[in-house]
DNA sequence: GGTTTGACCATAA
DNA sequence: CTTATGGCCAAAC
């Protein structure tokens, strides 16, 4: 018997990408709601570590940080997420710009017009 | 195989 | 508003 099914399974990842993949363009979505469309809230960590993983230049194989806008997945704040390079934060500011996302004076993304629900798996 | 780290989230103070 | 804490789980060391 098994004690809880995993939910993150071998191809959480590509899960991850799957819902990242169904965000259009001009919205953006949060790590939680990812993370809720795949089956549980509690691994919006893992929807970080699945997008950090498009960057590491051995990591992604099929599926290219150019196929996937990950740009458009921000933290439940409405902020960007960043731990130690504000360098990457501004790239994706840069990015969501360019797509009419509309930051107010706070630096947030104005939820209200942009925000995406995810379609459940 | 324990410890640390990580692009998180919700809640409390 | 900020800071702290607990939760959750995988990868790297």
């Amino acid at each position: 018997m098994i004690k809880s099914e995993k939910i993150v399974g071998p191809g959480f990842y590509e899960k991850v990408y799957r819902c990242v993949k169904t965000v259009p363009y001009g919205y953006v979505a949060t790590y939680g709601d990812i993370a809720c469309a795949l089956g549980s809230s509690r691994v919006a960590r893992h929807v970080g570590w699945a997008l950090s993983a498009l960057q590491s230049p051995e990591k992604n194989t099929e599926f290219n940080n150019e196929n996937i806008p990950w740009h458009r997945i921000v933290s439940s704040t409405g902020k960007l997420s960043n731990r130690k390079d504000n360098l990457r934060a501004n790239f994706q500011k840069n990015k969501l710009l360019k797509e009419g996302v509309v930051f107010d004076d706070n630096g947030k993304i104005k939820f209200d017009q942009h925000r995406w629900h995810i379609a459940m798996l």
